[in-house]
DNA sequence: GGGAGAGATCGACGTCTATCGATGGAATCC
DNA sequence: GGATTCCATCGATAGACGTCGATCTCTCCC
């Protein structure tokens, strides 16, 4: 094998540069890591097939895992701006945030 | 405030069943692990945004962090499938992966 | 062969996260 | 009022993850 002589090469980007407004990858990162989870990623899921509210309840029993952590679960998607809740009375009711960003819900879209 | 008797409402997802082909969740979940960290996204919005292969001595250069550090996050890129690269001589170049998913190609055009 | 440089791997460390049982707060029913 | 039920929060624990310095491997050049 010939021993040619290797140039470095310099892609369009020698300077990789235009970092890519760093709020905008910090909003995404923040859902992404939302999503990164399987179970979380069902629930939204289930959330986004259905037509009505879903009562967390019922994915405390369609899920194998403890009240407590169905509950952090849907905190994370709540705090993260993809879920609204409502109470009525004792129970409480998930939905698919009403307004979403348009990137996040093509996010949703190429997932679920 | 007058006690309503509050009925639970029985979504159109009572079961919420119909789970989603756990295969495809996890192989969802792996790839939005691997996009959920802003240095590992910012990697991919540069090689999406360059025409060529990109020098991973660019992003040792470009980002404020060890090269194992680097080679660790180009690492978890690769082993998710989302980056190819190629050796030429001493340095290795890193591109896009030419074969992604239409899902997967959807989330990067979503994010990046 | 010997030296030098690029990049991947290893081992260690601190932080974040998923999970649980126990507890607390609010609304309903008797 | 007291009991009950749903759900969020707290505290603890085990595992995963990002980061670094040190080391190893491979290629090139002399």
């Amino acid at each position: 094998m010939k021993a040619v002589a290797h140039e470095r090469v310099k892609g369009v980007s020698s300077p990789p540069a235009m970092p890519m407004a760093l709020a905008r990858v910090d909003q995404s990162v923040a859902v992404l890591k939302a999503l990164a989870d399987p179970t979380r990623l069902q629930m939204l899921g289930i959330l986004k097939r259905s037509a009505e509210p879903v009562c967390i309840c019922d994915f405390t029993a369609a899920f194998d895992l403890s009240q407590p952590t169905i509950s952090h679960h849907m905190g994370k998607l709540r705090k993260a701006g993809l879920v609204d809740v409502s109470k009525a009375g004792i129970w409480a009711y998930y939905r698919l945030a009403s307004r979403l960003e348009p990137k996040t819900r093509a996010l949703l879209d190429a997932l679920v």
